[in-house]
DNA sequence: TTCTATGCCTAGTACCTCTACGCATAGGAG
DNA sequence: CTCCTATGCGTAGAGGTACTAGGCATAGAA
C-alpha cells in the first residue's frame, strides 16, 4: 500500500537529517535505511532523494563531499551541521503539536512527546 | 511559529475526518475546531478548507446538507460516511507506519500505537 | 561480454495548493 | 440608523513544486 503523498512530503526532509544525524552518509545508502527503518513501506525512488539531499546542502543544513575510495564507486557523502540539527529540532517540535492533535481526536492519548523528548 | 507547509497538507484530511467523526459540523466551526485542537498552532483559512471540504465530498467521504435555521445565518453541514471512516482509518494507519520509522531514528519508542489502536 | 546493482544527477511537466478576492447578513456599538 | 466586525460560503488562477522519466558511468558477477 502506498503511503499518502502529503505524509511522504512532511516525512522527508526529518527523516532524511534524522538519518544523517545518525552520522554521515550517502545517497544509495540513505535511500536502503529509509526502506529499512519504515520495514518497506516508504519506497522513494533516487530522484527523490537528490534533489531533496540538494536543498538540505543550499539551506546549510547538510555538509557534502565526494570520497573516492581506492577501490569501488566514488561517493558523495552527507553530514549534518548545527543549522540541520536544529532543523530537525523544529521539525520534531511541529510533529509533536500535529501528533498531539491528532491524538487528542482519536483517542485522546499523548502520543509522540516520548519520543520527542528523548530526541 | 508556522507549521510547515507539507506537515499542515498531510494532517488536514484526516484532522477534517476526525473532526466529523465526532459529529457533523459546519465550516466555520470546523476552523474553530482545528485551532482549538491545536492550541493555536495550526490556523487554516476559511480558503483553504472550503477547496478540501469539496474535495472530500467529490470522494463521497462525507455528505452535506444546507440548514437554514429560522434565526442566524445559514450553514452548509457535513457528516461522515462509511467510506470517510474507511479512509480515515486507512490514514491513521499510515499515520502510525510513518511515526513509528521517525521514531525508531528518533529515541526507538513505540509513539503512535497507542492512539491508533483505539482508534 | 553482458547484465545487474551500485551510484549520481536534472529537465520539464503535470499537478496542486493557497492567496486573494467576491458575496452576503446578523448583531452590537455608537 | 449606520457602521463595523464576526460570521458564513465560495472560486479563479497564478505561482510554486514534486516527481517521472530520462541520462551517465562502472564494479562485479555470471
Amino acid at each position: 500500500m502506498d503511503i499518502d503523498k502529503d505524509l511522504v512530503a512532511a516525512s522527508a526532509t526529518p527523516l532524511v537529517l534524522s538519518i544523517l544525524a545518525e552520522g554521515e552518509n550517502y545517497g544509495y545508502a540513505i535511500l536502503k535505511r529509509v526502506r529499512e527503518i519504515s520495514l518497506g513501506e516508504l519506497q522513494w525512488s533516487d530522484g527523490m532523494l537528490y534533489p531533496l539531499l540538494h536543498r538540505l546542502h543550499r539551506l546549510g543544513y547538510v555538509t557534502r563531499e565526494w570520497r573516492v575510495p581506492p577501490e569501488g564507486r566514488r561517493r558523495r557523502y552527507y553530514a549534518i551541521t548545527d543549522d540541520g540539527r536544529e532543523a530537525l529540532a523544529e521539525h520534531q517540535r511541529q510533529w509533536m503539536i500535529v501528533a498531539r492533535a491528532l491524538g487528542d481526536v482519536w483517542g485522546g492519548t499523548d502520543v509522540l512527546p516520548l519520543a520527542f523528548g528523548r530526541a
